[in-house]
DNA sequence: GTCGATTAGTTTCAAATGAAATCAGCGTCA
DNA sequence: TGACGCTGATTTCATTTGAAACTAATCGAC
């Protein structure tokens, strides 16, 4: 005899937390993505960096990868298509000729200063749709689910 | 004078929920991936597509999309290179000439009960890491979040 | 100093993706 | 019954992705 769990004609893939993950995910990126595509012509990734470069004064594409989350071949297109936009600028480190220094120029500047309301916004239209008991517990439990990931991986 | 939380330049991207999200579902999906592509040689569209015929006796592509949220582009070639591996056998739906149906083969059949309890253990894995409260608290919180999001896109 | 190893960033190329076009079969209405 | 629209699925094609190769510059050992 087999208990329930163990019967593989179980598996519900939409109770599977990986999945679930996923899709929520996904959905939220798409619903970003677009908006910002909508309202500014941005990607997530140069979207992502316009906001790390704001927050920093001046950070390496390195840096920017770190940050992120994203490998150095994104953030090489996505700071590539700003500085191209006239968004971002990138000198070579006086300090160290392989690496660059990026910068939000002036329409940089103003750029960030209408994305991140923009991002404050949506964050707050689903919060205000969510059991504050809900909003309250994900942010940590997701923090938590990330790293024991991060660990999982490195193993 | 402005407050903290209306300045841009105080934005952090690493408090952003849809960020984190991201981060987090990337890191699992990167984790399962590769897992399940080194004991199986099954990418996560394959691996879905498996679960979900694997549930349900015979579906049809277009089940399986709903069912996995993928796109019926992602469903049909993942079906394609199962039923090329032989896991999968694929029948034009006789109550319907444009539809299809799929079932697992006898080799699928075996290779479901494999993979099932490797999702599970994945899954006991990361749960064994995380405190009891936080990993009760994920699941309803990002169904709902799922829920409030597809609202959102569908505005 | 200079040679090999290493690091920062970019480019290349093959694989994955998904929107739009296509193909095939069903249903219906005149 | 046959022409039109609709639906299920696949294919095409342009775009995106990321691993590996490449370029350029620093670092460290001798």
């Amino acid at each position: 005899m087999k208990s329930a769990s163990s019967d593989a004609a179980d598996f519900l893939l939409e109770d599977f937390l990986p999945y679930e993950l996923s899709v929520a995910a996904n959905r939220i990126s798409r619903l970003f993505a677009r908006r910002y595509s909508e309202a500014f012509g941005l990607s997530i990734a140069q979207w992502r960096v316009l906001a790390v470069v704001g927050r920093h004064q001046a950070l390496s594409p390195g840096q920017v990868a770190d940050a992120t989350e994203m490998d150095k071949v994104k953030v090489s297109r996505a700071a590539a298509s700003l500085v191209e936009r006239g968004l971002l600028s990138q000198q070579t480190d006086p300090q160290d000729g392989r690496a660059r220094v990026l910068r939000l120029t002036e329409a940089g500047r103003a750029i960030h200063s209408s994305i991140v309301p923009l991002a404050r916004d949506l964050e707050a239209q689903i919060e205000a749709r969510m059991a504050p008991q809900d909003w309250a517990a994900l942010r940590p439990a997701l923090r938590r689910l990330s790293m024991v990931v991060a660990e999982l991986e490195g193993e």
